[in-house]
DNA sequence: TTGGATTGTATCTAAAAGATATGTCTAGCA
DNA sequence: TGCTAGACATATCTTTTAGATACAATCCAA
């Protein structure tokens, strides 16, 4: 996504919730973006620093000598609803899994077969983290005005995820009737 | 993806189906990949050079002057099949979509609610794109060997793009019956 | 008390996104 | 016949990002 700067979005974002050091920040959306986003971690100090620059952030002192604490000011939050209301410009998908199975005549049906396999238990991990999730969630009382909203994109997660579940399972079967059609 | 030259596997794998000029790889990627897979413009051609220096395409006299046809050596096809056998490192996904409902509480509801009906719209478009193309592979006889694997990454579009339209009916209702929730 | 994990800031290289420049060939049409 | 719009084709440039890495202070536990 050159040209964009979705990372300064991510960054208002993240401190708009409440104020933090470019080390939290950096822990926060991997943990709490993680299924959807991330930050390349190199690009969250430079980022601040435009921040601090434009007067988008303010930086105080931390609780240990040479760590900073940055909170939004006023225009930041102006700025990061404006970015927010901006339309995505949704960056290029890159599945190298898709890309295996659709030259997957040149890799072969049982290494194709090896691989929707570990694509469906990786789902089905993957679900029993989202439902661990969202009880989570559910029952957490320190950001009931934003619960509603991170529940709702964990359910979004759900769902993919158990679309993904059925279509391995759907394709695995295919592979084992229709043998003959997955030659190499 | 820095250190990975995914450009490079996709640029093989691509000749791999029959030789092309590096305009109709991109062509390729955009039309046949287009789903799951982008290709930056101007990465093809570096990359063609220096497939070609490392012996893994050979370059023809094309057409028409000054264009040249590029194919894969016996070298390049065994470079392709040993780069699509290494496990694939998913590359970072960065859904601004996602990230505006997150953070919905700053956008407020009714932005959200506009937002999920443009996906829920745009998923519809999609499901009958991939349904048309579906018949489309089905019905066509040209790559025979490849179109079982095809249609594997059609279905599994179409399964993704039903569960985002689930997804958005559920959240839609969600919206209007528990409405006091999704404040400000 | 040492040593490993966590907190914290910062920089560097390589790869990718996407815009853009440039020129040729072809088909339609005025 | 000549003109022009659009497809074909190659190439380069800048900004952003990925991801590795360096370095140091602090905390905790064996």
């Amino acid at each position: 996504m050159a040209r964009q700067k979705q990372t300064e979005l991510a960054v208002l974002c993240t401190l708009g919730v409440q104020p933090m050091t470019g080390y939290a920040v950096r822990a926060a959306i991997r943990d709490q973006l993680g299924f959807f986003w991330s930050e390349s971690f190199g690009q969250i100090y430079p980022t601040l620093a435009a921040l601090l620059a434009r007067g988008d952030v303010e930086k105080h002192e931390g609780t240990r000598p040479g760590s900073s604490l940055y909170s939004l000011t006023h225009a930041g939050r102006l700025r990061m609803i404006s970015l927010l209301e901006q339309p995505d410009s949704p960056t290029p998908r890159r599945d190298g899994f898709m890309l295996r199975l659709f030259f997957g005549r040149s890799l072969g049906p049982d290494a194709c077969r090896a691989l929707v396999e570990q694509a469906r238990d990786r789902a089905r991990q993957q679900l029993a983290v989202y439902e661990a999730l969202h009880a989570q969630v559910e029952s957490e009382t320190d950001y009931l005005q934003h619960q509603p909203y991170w529940l709702i994109t964990i359910s979004a997660g759900e769902h993919t995820t158990r679309a993904a579940i059925a279509w391995a399972d759907e394709t695995l079967a295919k592979l084992d009737s229709d043998r003959d059609a997955y030659v190499r």
